[in-house]
RNA sequence: GCAGGGGUCGCCGAGCAUGGUCAAAGGCGUAGGCUUCAGGAGCCUAUCCUGCAGAGGUUCGUGGGUUCAAAUCCCACCCCCUGCACCA
């Protein structure tokens, strides 16, 4: 590591000569330290920097840290209001020393300490950066380029100004976050639409519904009698609502005025107006009516609701229940359901049958929830609406539902109100409720045109892998305006507007542009005030003049030229890679920006994602205490098996699975790989050539195409894979087969071997690299390149033959369970060369008729006298060439005839050795061969017989 | 609910786009052997079932279908994972 450092080979600056490659991870937010799940995704970036810069590229992999939001706040504040659980927690996972930990109170201490920790297990981790371009984004000079970034978004007409609703905390008067709950995680405001029933001329029972296509079934309206209700102004009508909705209405930009407070069962028995048809229905009492949920007044659809049905059945079973209202039981008795939707499978009431068939006794059976979203599932998705639901009569609720929401919206009839489908409470022990934010900033991700370019963006853009691509698109077209303005928290003010900060995940969109030029401005001091809107200007759109902004800016012209020059040459990036679950938001985030504000020539060139870390099969969670930091990692592991045991996890959207037996054997596994590959470069000087060494080489081209091809899509795990084990067993296969390791090729080999794993395992390549003498880094050394005049197909075949008597000869011992004496194996005779090598031939074409090739034979005077062999062979040698790849076919008829008796002699050490007897090889066409049982007439071109004693 | 990704021989995990070369790579685990004072590591062999001659049988979530041929294509179903907004 201070070597590299010494030497300066990861940083990268400008050039001309050299074509270049630009690589990002998401600058990783600093409220902690890094952790293992960082460190696979930045791993797999490493990679293929390192991949990239041996392939002779000029590399640049930058990095930052990410300070911008609330929970780094919200963190040092749990410190400094003395929360033992959370320091413990800081102590023994994070590993804050002490001393440290009191001075946490400080936010930014905080956030400083754990970037110092984080930029030294990144180094120690290999991490080939060029650190010169740092920055945390709280940094003055990296806020003048956000305010630039927003200054043009506002211009372009991207910012606009709306209302949002969110879960609020009563008590802080602030958004309470998943992060900030303590209890409903998950939890969002839900959006119910309101039909304003009238109980006369100036009063409106606001029933508040999921459902509002059932307007068209409503027999009644259910009140609870024993709760509280009120009659308030609410923007100037007379709303009777539950006394919890007046309060939360008021957080919902209405005004809300209480003048009466009574109880619902004043209501029972009354009639209403149903807005549509007019008719009056009744209002009945309804026990199950929680108040605590939207408004507190519930409208009935007997035919389609199964709760309904089931309260409103009670109530006819139990018509006494209404004298106590004073109230005519008849009032109930003549209630019918009205069916407005048409189900397949089911008849005019639905929720009636539903209710039968599942034997639901009442309304606190569970089995009534379940029915309920069965039926509406079935209802939503093959319903169709029936002729009394007016113009939407015929149509699927699903083509319809936003349309009457938006009619009868416009008609008065509905309003809306927001409400949470769970209890959420705030960390500080309040209740949440909805509020709906005036004067939000969004960010207006719904202008179609904007969707539109960031498509183009993507269409243009490599995607790793293919498969994620529909993820994209899919984000792009689902996302809304988003909130891009917050009101605490670190982060840069919102150029125009007094007391907002850019919201965390939007002021990190467009940054991998500003570390092209970052290494000017650290290295020259260049101060914030400097960085006017027109100074990035230049350097980014070649706008404005040079002379006037250096002028007043006091940047020289040459600096200016550089910053420029250097974007320029290193946008857009090449790769972007993260974890999946960024793909909807910050990924997509930065391809729109980068859509918006910069020309199709610096529009991102490649992104990639990868799943998420899981750790001994578990989602890694501090408080699961299975959170695994990467010093950690390293401080056990090692960089090495620290890197590999998370690439060789996983790749594509696969989550990886961390597992310490796994890493641990990795580790094992390279001391291993050490010794061995020391081991040949001491002992191995022979000048060798045989089959056996044209094998290998053969052999470690196509690893190294398999590997460089995998490497170039991001497969970091199959060409990890490849790498360490597939070229490991061919070097022991090379060494069983040779019995020795004297062979001068082999150091070759382990030179070419160590440079495939030099962008996993960088540290222990270095090592070895200069155990073989070499004086320069393996980390700069030229990747190696497939040459195709080092494939031998003869020597592949060769070798196949071998292990293809050895599978045989295995195979046999172990059905006969002999214990073998003498071992004799006999090669074809020439002729049936002939024959076999023509059948291959047609097979690779496609045509092999039994027919047609015995009259060819049979034409031929060479074969006239094996012509009675030659029925019987031709049809086993073509079954026995389906089995046979395309490939090998192909390479068999090009190689011809092998002389396989001199193949086998030259292997019979090594034959005697693995069965440890006597083995013999005969030619079938030997006259004076050793043959009691008369097997060589069953010999084949590659496929000798055996005979066992 | 909406959207995306998956279910492969003890485990992890290739293969599926372009059907035959697939009893299906590789790693781990397990068993035996070598090495070692011993353990570990390393090396070799085996590892779905059956088989006294290189073979056969049954497998790739479940059930159907297409095809001479399906882990791979089509249909239906079951199950698992991830994201869903002001939050990094």
């Amino acid at each position: 590591m201070a070597k590299w450092e010494a030497a300066h080979i990861f940083e990268a600056d400008p050039d001309a000569g050299k074509q270049k490659v630009m690589v990002t991870f998401p600058f990783p937010y600093m409220n902690g330290p890094l952790h293992v799940g960082h460190a696979f995704s930045a791993s797999r970036v490493d990679a293929y920097a390192r991949f990239k810069r041996m392939q002779g590229y000029n590399v640049l992999w930058p990095w930052a840290w990410h300070w911008t939001g609330q929970p780094l706040l919200g963190a040092s504040q749990r410190v400094a209001r003395g929360d033992q659980a959370y320091i413990r927690v800081l102590r023994e996972v994070d590993g804050v020393p002490e001393e440290q930990l009191q001075k946490f109170v400080d936010p930014k201490y905080m956030a400083q300490y754990y970037t110092n920790e984080g930029r030294i297990a990144a180094k120690r981790v290999g991490f080939s950066v060029d650190w010169r371009r740092e920055f945390t984004t709280v940094w003055p000079t990296f806020q003048k380029f956000i305010e630039w970034q927003y200054k043009n978004l506002k211009e372009l007409g991207y910012v606009t100004r709306g209302t949002h609703p969110v879960v609020w905390c009563p008590k802080d008067q602030s958004p309470t976050g998943d992060h900030d709950r303590q209890s409903g995680e998950g939890v969002t405001p839900e959006e119910y639409t309101i039909i304003k029933y009238k109980l006369d001329e100036n009063t409106v029972l606001p029933a508040a519904t999921f459902r509002p296509e059932t307007i068209y079934g409503i027999t009644n309206l259910w009140i609870n009698p024993d709760a509280t209700y009120v009659e308030a102004a609410v923007n100037s009508e007379n709303w009777i609502i539950s006394q919890e909705a007046a309060e939360k209405l008021k957080e919902q930009e209405k005004t809300v005025v209480v003048n009466r407070v009574f109880k619902g069962r004043e209501l029972i028995g009354k009639t209403f107006e149903n807005p549509i048809t007019h008719e009056r229905l009744p209002i009945l009492p309804g026990w199950f009516v929680d108040t605590k949920t939207a408004t507190g007044v519930v409208y009935s659809v007997p035919a389609h609701a199964p709760f309904d049905w089931l309260a409103l059945k009670d109530l006819q079973q139990k018509p006494e229940v209404m004298c106590d209202f004073g109230v005519d039981p008849q009032l109930v008795l003549q209630i019918k359901p009205v069916s407005i939707i048409k189900v397949d499978g089911f008849g005019e009431y639905p929720a009636v049958e539903i209710v039968e068939q599942m034997g639901i006794k009442d309304q606190q059976d569970p089995k009534a929830e379940q029915a309920t979203k069965e039926l509406y599932k079935k209802e939503f998705h093959s319903g169709k609406l029936r002729p009394n639901c007016g113009v939407y009569a015929g149509k699927s609720i699903r083509e319809v539902k936003d349309q009457i929401i938006d009619d009868f919206r416009k008609l008065g009839i509905f309003d809306k109100m927001y409400d949470l489908s769970e209890q959420v409470v705030c960390r500080c022990m309040t209740p949440c409720m909805v509020k709906i934010l005036s004067d939000q900033w969004f960010l207006n991700y719904s202008d179609a045109k904007w969707k539109e370019k960031a498509k183009e963006v993507i269409a243009q853009m490599k995607i790793y892998p293919e498969n994620a691509r529909t993820g994209f698109y899919t984000t792009i077209d689902w996302l809304k305006e988003w909130a891009c303005a917050r009101t605490t928290g670190f982060g840069t003010p919102l150029p125009w507007g007094k007391g907002w900060i850019i919201e965390t995940l939007s002021d990190s969109t467009l940054y991998m542009a500003f570390y092209t030029i970052n290494k000017h401005i650290n290295q020259n001091k260049i101060p914030p005030e400097a960085l006017i809107p027109e100074v990035f200007d230049y350097i980014y759109y070649g706008k404005g003049d040079k002379t006037q902004i250096s002028a007043t800016t006091n940047i020289t012209i040459e600096l200016l030229d550089s910053m420029r020059k250097e974007f320029l040459y290193w946008y857009p990036f090449d790769l972007r890679n993260s974890a999946k679950e960024l793909v909807p938001n910050h990924l997509s985030f930065c391809i729109f920006h980068h859509a918006a504000l910069f020309p199709p020539e610096h529009w991102p060139k490649g992104i990639s994602v990868n799943g998420m870390l899981m750790v001994e099969g578990q989602g890694m969670h501090k408080s699961k205490g299975n959170f695994i930091t990467l010093k950690g990692a390293i401080d056990k592991y090692g960089a090495d098996a620290t890197r590999c045991g998370l690439m060789i996890g996983a790749e594509g959207m696969d989550d990886p699975d961390w597992r310490a037996d796994n890493v641990k054997d990795l580790k094992n596994k390279f001391d291993a790989l050490t010794s061995f590959a020391n081991n040949i470069i001491t002992s191995a000087k022979q000048p060798e050539n045989t089959a056996l060494e044209h094998w290998l080489q053969n052999k470690l081209q196509h690893r190294i195409q398999e590997i460089t091809e995998n490497l170039d899509e991001l497969k970091t795990r199959t060409a990890l894979q490849t790498a360490l084990f597939e070229v490991w067993n061919d070097l022991r296969w090379y060494i069983q087969r040779k019995g020795n390791t004297n062979a001068a090729i082999l150091v070759d080999a382990i030179k070419i071997w160590i440079k495939m794993l030099t962008p996993f395992a960088p540290y222990m390549c270095e090592e070895l690299w200069s155990q073989t003498g070499e004086t320069s880094f393996i980390s700069t050394a030229q990747w190696p390149k497939f040459d195709e005049t080092k494939l031998d197909i003869a020597a592949e075949e060769q070798e196949n033959l071998i292990i293809d008597i050895l599978t045989d000869t295995q195979n046999i011992l172990k059905a006969t369970k002999i214990t073998p004496k003498r071992l004799v194996f006999y090669t074809a005779a020439t002729w049936k060369w002939q024959i076999y090598l023509r059948i291959l031939e047609k097979a690779s074409a496609g045509e092999t008729k039994i027919s047609e090739l015995m009259k060819e034979f049979s034409s031929n005077p060479e074969l006239k006298p094996y012509i009675k062999d030659i029925a019987t062979l031709v049809p086993k040698v073509i079954k026995a060439s389906t089995k046979l790849s395309s490939n090998r076919k192909i390479n068999m008829v090009k190689i011809q005839i092998v002389d396989e008796k001199q193949v086998m002699q030259n292997s019979l050490d090594f034959l005697k050795d693995r069965f440890d007897v006597e083995v013999s090889v005969y030619s079938e066409d030997d006259k004076d061969r050793y043959d009691p049982k008369n097997r060589a007439p069953m010999a084949m071109p590659y496929q000798p017989a055996i005979y066992i004693e």
